[in-house]
DNA sequence: ATGGTTCTCCATCATCTGATTGAACTTTGG
DNA sequence: CCAAAGTTCAATCAGATGATGGAGAACCAT
């Protein structure tokens, strides 16, 4: 049994990716109750009724996207894990913190999803798995800040989502946050990495054990 | 003229100041379109139509609560800025992290509705004025970190976004995060000030030329 | 007490939204 | 070519939601 997830990610042709994408961008700018399915179909100049003959109804592509997003955000990681194999702490930041911040910014609904998904409740709020914690373990683990996935301190926890939600703030919160520092969209981009540097490495690199109080 | 807002913001007893309450609650909760004014109306035991004798229609009570959190935040922020004035650097940002996020921690309907202010968009978004970005320019000032409010540095101004940021989300998203560093509520709230501090003080306080490219 | 004001709620309405049905059209396989 | 399966859409339904009107209750000043 192929699920109509699986088919939309292995033809990114067919309606049910399109709609999917669709979905995406939509429920991410909006959020589950500020979407409605009719902004879906009209997006792609579709009728409801074929949206509902892809996917059921709005809860099943709600959840299709959320899965749809872990399921890309999980694989990015597994990608960035590889290339900083090896490397110096320092290097691994650097580079971890570079190639999430483009890829995030180049699928911002990603940022969105994520956020709004923490921050805010969906009414009929069922058990979705959102993996997104789990990732962080993993990170914490790639990154050589824990030998094992099941001994994060959590000092070293709190930093690495405080750094998450910081890549995912600036990309989601751009339109907010870009008139105030008066940046054009590339140079915001650049200060942003330069700025998630700034904060975030010294705080992996300098002692771990805390002295503020 | 004394708008609804401002009899409420005086007379905490008031059936205006228990709706506006009641709304904040809910709308940080759920977000604008996922509450609803029954929401609202049941949890005071009251009915519809009181609400909307008392606040005019949805969007009007939710542009009250926006304005009654806009107002609470600046007065906080002023109240720390006398606290804070004349010392060093380190110790001013020290007390205004922990006062700050004791401060949230005790009215998490306040980062709520900022986060969901910044990440979701409101279907028929209207001017609504959303002071934050300004406020940020006034704790820059006020920190000592920018010389007068027209000069702070792009770099400077997305650090405090950062800082803000990071505090609205640890509280916010409490009960996603708490589940994975295995803390309790006073724990968390401990680790959570730490971190914070661990993280954005050497931020401000080291060399502030920027050296990750 | 009384008249007026303020306040509250029940009943009702219009609209929006999600969802279904059945007919028509297209594609596919033999 | 034809039948079956797959796909699309107009029409329609049910329920939720925001909003209003009017009747009655509570309150207050005279």
């Amino acid at each position: 049994m192929v699920s109509a997830l699986e088919k939309a990610r292995r033809d990114p042709e067919s309606i049910k990716a399109k709609i999917l994408a669709a979905a995406r961008r939509i429920f991410g700018v909006y959020g589950y109750h500020g979407a409605t399915i009719k902004m879906v179909a009209q997006e792609l100049g579709i009728d409801i009724s074929t949206l509902h003959y892809h996917w059921g109804d709005k809860r099943d592509l709600y959840e299709a996207v959320v899965l749809d997003i872990n399921e890309d955000l999980s694989q990015k990681l597994v990608g960035v894990e590889k290339v900083i194999h090896g490397l110096p702490l320092r290097d691994r930041l650097t580079i971890a913190i570079d190639d999430m911040t483009d890829y995030l910014f180049d699928h911002p609904e990603i940022s969105n999803l994520i956020l709004s998904r923490y921050f805010s409740k969906t009414r009929e709020d069922a058990g979705l798995d959102f993996k997104v914690p789990e990732f962080t373990v993993d990170i914490a683990r790639s990154m050589g800040l824990a030998k094992d996935r099941k001994n994060v301190s959590p000092h070293v926890m709190l930093m690495l989502l405080a750094l998450m939600n910081a890549i995912h703030c600036f990309i989601s919160g751009e339109n907010f946050f870009r008139p105030i520092v008066v940046l054009n969209k590339e140079t915001y981009k650049t200060q942003v990495k330069q700025a998630l540097k700034f904060m975030h490495i010294p705080a992996f690199t300098q002692d771990a054990n805390p002295t503020y109080t």
